[in-house]
RNA sequence: GGAUCCAUAGCUCAGUUGGUUAGAGCGCGUCAUUGACAUUGACGAGGUCAGUGGUUCGAGUCCACUUGGGUCCACCA
C-alpha cells in the first residue's frame, strides 16, 4: 500500500465497479426487506449548489439498509423547476441580446429542453462523485410523458372530484415575468410608502396607492364606528382627478377604526382585501392596470403610465386640485415581491385552475397528527401543521411555457371547459389553456409517480417509502404538498417519516448565493479533501436539522481520519509481512469471543460490540453525528492510541486475527459515511471480499 | 403582530426520557517521535453551560421572565 491513501485514484474507480456490478439495485438483496428513498429532484438548470452535499445523509441510510441485507432502494431524479428554470434560461437568453418573447411557445418550450439536458448531465456527475448509491437505472425526470401522464390523471380525478375549479379571482402577478404566483412564493419586504390622506367627498381616507383609485368601486368603514355610521349604505358624491363621482359606503369589519381615518377605499379590482370586501358586499371588479403593468384606459389621461409613474402623476394632479389633506412621508409597509426578480406584484384579476384545499388538508393534518408521517426532528412537525392550518386554495396555473400544459380546453364556441389524462379533444371547437401547472403540482406527486413508472412492482414493493430526506426550506412547497397529494391520489401516506436537514452557509455563516458570489461547488472540495472527507465533515458535529457553516478546518480533519485509517491497514499489512503470513478474520464475534483465551482480546471484543451497538442505535435514531463522532473517537483514540501500540509488543497470532477482524468491523460500520476509502481499503487488505458494500452489517 | 429556534472552552459546534470531576475538532503550551501515520504520540492550560427566579434529593438538560441573535408566517388600507 502506498504511503498516503490517493482519494482521487480510488474514488472513479469504485464507484465505475458498483455501478456496473448492479449494486446500487434493490435486487442485491432480493430477499431483503423493502427500503426505499426516494432523492428529492434536483432543480435540472444548472450545477448542485454544496447544499445538496447534504443529501450524504440519505446515502448513509441507503449503504446502511442495503448491509442489513434490506432491498434498498435509492430512486435519482431531476426537476424541471418551471418558473426557476425559465428565469434562468431567459437571463441566459438576455446576455446573449434575446428574449422570450423572439420565439414561439414551440421553439422556447424546445430550446429550454436542450439547456436541460446538459445541466442533468453536469448533476448526474456530482452526485456520482459524491459517492451516492442511486439507482440510476430507475432515473426520472419530471417532464417524462408517462410521469406527465400521471399527473394529468391526477389533475383529472381531482377536477371529476370537485377539487380543481377555475375562478377569477386576484393573483400574485409578476408583471415582469408575465406569471402569477402562489402565496407562497411572495417574499414580504419592509419598504417605505408615503400614505396620503385623500378628500372623498365629506370623508378623508388614508391609501399608499392613490392610483388605482380608478378602481374603487366603494368606500368601507367599520360598522361600529359611530364617526361614519350616518354614511353607511348611501351613495356620496366625491371630487376626482377625472371629475366628479359617486361611491357607495359599506360597513365592514374588515376595517380597523384606528387606521389612518378608518375610512377605506375599495379596490376590488387591486387589493386582496378590498376583493374580500367587494365579494362581501356586492361591488363591482373595475381593473385599471394590465397584465403589462400600466395603467388601462379607466385611468383617463393617465392611460399607458406604469404604476409608479401614474402614481406620481396622480398625486401631482391632486395636490393641484386640493383633494390631498396631508401625507404621511415616513410610513413603511410591508409589499409583495416577485421572489425571481424582486418586482413589486400586482394583485390582479385573472382567471385561473385552483385547488381547492380543504379536505386535502384536513387529510393531510390527520397523518401527521396521527403520525403516520413522523417528522423529524420534531419541532418541524409544529412548523407543518401551522402552516397546513393557515393554507389557502392553490393557484396551480403559470403563465409560462416550460412546465406541463395544463390538460384543459376550452370551447370557442360555449367557453364551457373539458379536462382529459392530456389527450385532445375531438373537434375543432377545442382550444387548449396555454398556461402550465405550478412546478410543485408535478413535484408534490413525486413519490408516487416515480415509483408506479419505474419497474413493474416497484410501487407495491417500494410505497410508502422508508424516509423523506431534505432541507427544511422546502417543508411548506413541497413536503406538504407531498402529504396532501400523494395522499390523496393512493390512499396511503407518500413516507413513514421526513427527516429535514439544515442549511450549510459560507465559514462565515452567511447563505450561499449566486449573487453574492460565496458559492462554493460540491467538485471542487471533493477534489481537494475527497469525496469521504467532505461527506463525513457535513455529518460530523452537526445535529440533525441544524444549519451549519463550511468549516475547512473540519474538512482537514475529515480528511486526515482517511488518511488515519489507511494507516491503521498499512500497519496490519506491514505485521503480515513481518509474519510472513496473512491473518485471517472472523466475522463472528462470539465465535472470537469464546474462542479467545486472552484477556485483552475478550475486552477489545467487548468493545467492539458496544461500538457496533452504539453506531447501529445512533443511526436508526438519524443521529448521524453522535453515530460518527463515536465512530471516530474509537478509531483514532482507542483503536489506533491504545489497541494498536499495545498489539506491537504482542506476538501471539491469536490476536492479530482478534485486532484484524476489528478493524474490518470498523470500516463495515465506516463505510456508510466514508465508502471510498473503506473500500479501497478493504481491496487491498488480504483475504477480502467481493465488495464492502455488499457485505454485512456486523452483529453482535 | 404571531410562531419558532439559538445563546456551552479563543473559534466552530456536540451533549434525546434531568443523575457521578461538562465533551470534540481547530487553535494554544510543554515534551517526545520521522520503522503504520505528507506526521503522529503523551501531558497540559482554558467554561459561574447568556441573565434572574422557580420545580426537584439533584438542572447545561424542565418551567417562567429578561437580554441579545436568527428563521418562518401574517390581507393592516
Amino acid at each position: 500500500m502506498d504511503k498516503v491513501y490517493n482519494h482521487k485514484e480510488a474514488e472513479d474507480k469504485h464507484y465505475k465497479t458498483w455501478e456496473e456490478k448492479g449494486y446500487f439495485k434493490p435486487e442485491i438483496n432480493p430477499d431483503g426487506k423493502p427500503y426505499c428513498i426516494i432523492l428529492p429532484p434536483p432543480n435540472a438548470n444548472g450545477d448542485l449548489h454544496f447544499g445538496h452535499a447534504m443529501f450524504t445523509v440519505e446515502d448513509i441510510l441507503i449503504r446502511y439498509h442495503r448491509m442489513k441485507g434490506d432491498a434498498a432502494l435509492w430512486l435519482p431524479g431531476t426537476d424541471h423547476a418551471g418558473i426557476e428554470t425559465q428565469f434562468v434560461f431567459e437571463k441566459k437568453l438576455q446576455s446573449e441580446g434575446q428574449s422570450r418573447f423572439d420565439y414561439s411557445q414551440e421553439e422556447l418550450y424546445q430550446m429550454i429542453w436542450d439547456f436541460v439536458k446538459q445541466s442533468h448531465g453536469k448533476i448526474q456527475n456530482q452526485l456520482k462523485k459524491l459517492g451516492y448509491s442511486l439507482d440510476w437505472s430507475r432515473e426520472k425526470f419530471t417532464l417524462d410523458p408517462e410521469i406527465q401522464k400521471l399527473v394529468y390523471k391526477t389533475f383529472k380525478k381531482m377536477y371529476e372530484d370537485g377539487l380543481i375549479y377555475r375562478a377569477h379571482k386576484l393573483v400574485n402577478y409578476c408583471t415582469r415575468d408575465g406569471t402569477s404566483f402562489s402565496d407562497l412564493e411572495v417574499i414580504h419586504e419592509e419598504r417605505n410608502s408615503p400614505l396620503y390622506y385623500i378628500r372623498y367627498g365629506p370623508l378623508v381616507l388614508a391609501t399608499t396607492r392613490p392610483e388605482t383609485k380608478f378602481g374603487d368601486t366603494g368606500v368601507a368603514v367599520n360598522p361600529n364606528d359611530e364617526r361614519y355610521k350616518q354614511y353607511i349604505g348611501k351613495e356620496i358624491e366625491i371630487e376626482t382627478v377625472l371629475g366628479k363621482a359617486s361611491m357607495k359606503v359599506v360597513g365592514d369589519e374588515a376595517v380597523d377604526p384606528e387606521f389612518g381615518t378608518g375610512v377605506v377605499k375599495v379596490t376590488p379590482a387591486h387589493d386582496f382585501t378590498d376583493f374580500e370586501i367587494g365579494k362581501r358586499h356586492d361591488l363591482p371588479l373595475k381593473q385599471v392596470i394590465g397584465y403589462d403593468g400600466k395603467m388601462n384606459d379607466h385611468a383617463g389621461r393617465f392611460e399607458g403610465l406604469y404604476v409608479k409613474q401614474a402614481r406620481a402623476a396622480i398625486v401631482e394632479e391632486m395636490k393641484e386640485k386640493n383633494l390631498i389633506e396631508k401625507v404621511d412621508e415616513g410610513y413603511m409597509n410591508r409589499v409583495g415581491l416577485c421572489y425571481k426578480c424582486k418586482t413589486i406584484l400586482e394583485p390582479l384579476p385573472l382567471e385561473q385552475w385552483f385547488v381547492k384545499v380543504d379536505s386535502l388538508r384536513n387529510e393531510a393534518i390527520r397523518v401527521i397528527k396521527e403520525k403516520k408521517v413522523k417528522i423529524h426532528p420534531q419541532v418541524f412537525e409544529t412548523h407543518c401543521l401551522q402552516w397546513l392550518e393557515n393554507l389557502r386554495d392553490w393557484n396551480i396555473s403559470r403563465q409560462i411555457v416550460w412546465g406541463m400544459r395544463i390538460p384543459a380546453w376550452k370551447n370557442k364556441a360555449t367557453g364551457e371547459w373539458m379536462v382529459t389524462e392530456g389527450d385532445s379533444p375531438e373537434g375543432m371547437e377545442w382550444e387548449q389553456d396555454t398556461d402550465t401547472f405550478d412546478t410543485w403540482f408535478s413535484s408534490g406527486q413525486w413519490p408516487f409517480v416515480t415509483l408506479k413508472t419505474s419497474k413493474d412492482g416497484d410501487f407495491e414493493k417500494f410505497y410508502p417509502t422508508a424516509v423523506l430526506e431534505t432541507a427544511y426550506d422546502i417543508l411548506r412547497a413541497w413536503v406538504s404538498r407531498m402529504v396532501m397529494l400523494g395522499t390523496y391520489v393512493t390512499g396511503e401516506v407518500p413516507f413513514r417519516n421526513v427527516l429535514f436537514h439544515g442549511i450549510v452557509n459560507d465559514p462565515y455563516g452567511k447563505k450561499m448565493s449566486k449573487s453574492k458570489g460565496n458559492v462554493v461547488n460540491p467538485l471542487e472540495l471533493i477534489e481537494q479533501y475527497g469525496a469521504d472527507a467532505v461527506r463525513f465533515a457535513l455529518v460530523y458535529g452537526n445535529a440533525t436539522g441544524n444549519d451549519q457553516s463550511l468549516s475547512y478546518p473540519k474538512l482537514d480533519a475529515a480528511r486526515k481520519f482517511t488518511n488515519k485509517l489507511w494507516n491503521m491497514a498499512r500497519f496490519i499489512e506491514m505485521a503480515e509481512k513481518d509474519a510472513n503470513q496473512e491473518f485471517g478474520v472472523n466475522n463472528s464475534l462470539r465465535d472470537l469471543k469464546e474462542g479467545t483465551k486472552l484477556k485483552e482480546n475478550y475486552e477489545w471484543i467487548e468493545k467492539a460490540q458496544n461500538l457496533i451497538d452504539e453506531v447501529t442505535k445512533y443511526i436508526d435514531s438519524y443521529q448521524f453525528n453522535l453515530a460518527a463522532e463515536r465512530l471516530y473517537e474509537f478509531s483514532w483514540h482507542e483503536f489506533a492510541d491504545i489497541y494498536i501500540e499495545d498489539i506491537k509488543r504482542s506476538t501471539e497470532n491469536e490476536s492479530w486475527v482478534v485486532l484484524k477482524s476489528i478493524y474490518v468491523i470498523l470500516l463495515k460500520l465506516l463505510h456508510p459515511f466514508m465508502p471510498f476509502v473503506t473500500e479501497e481499503i478493504y481491496q487491498k487488505m488480504s483475504g477480502h471480499g467481493e465488495s464492502i458494500m455488499i457485505e454485512k452489517w456486523p452483529s453482535i
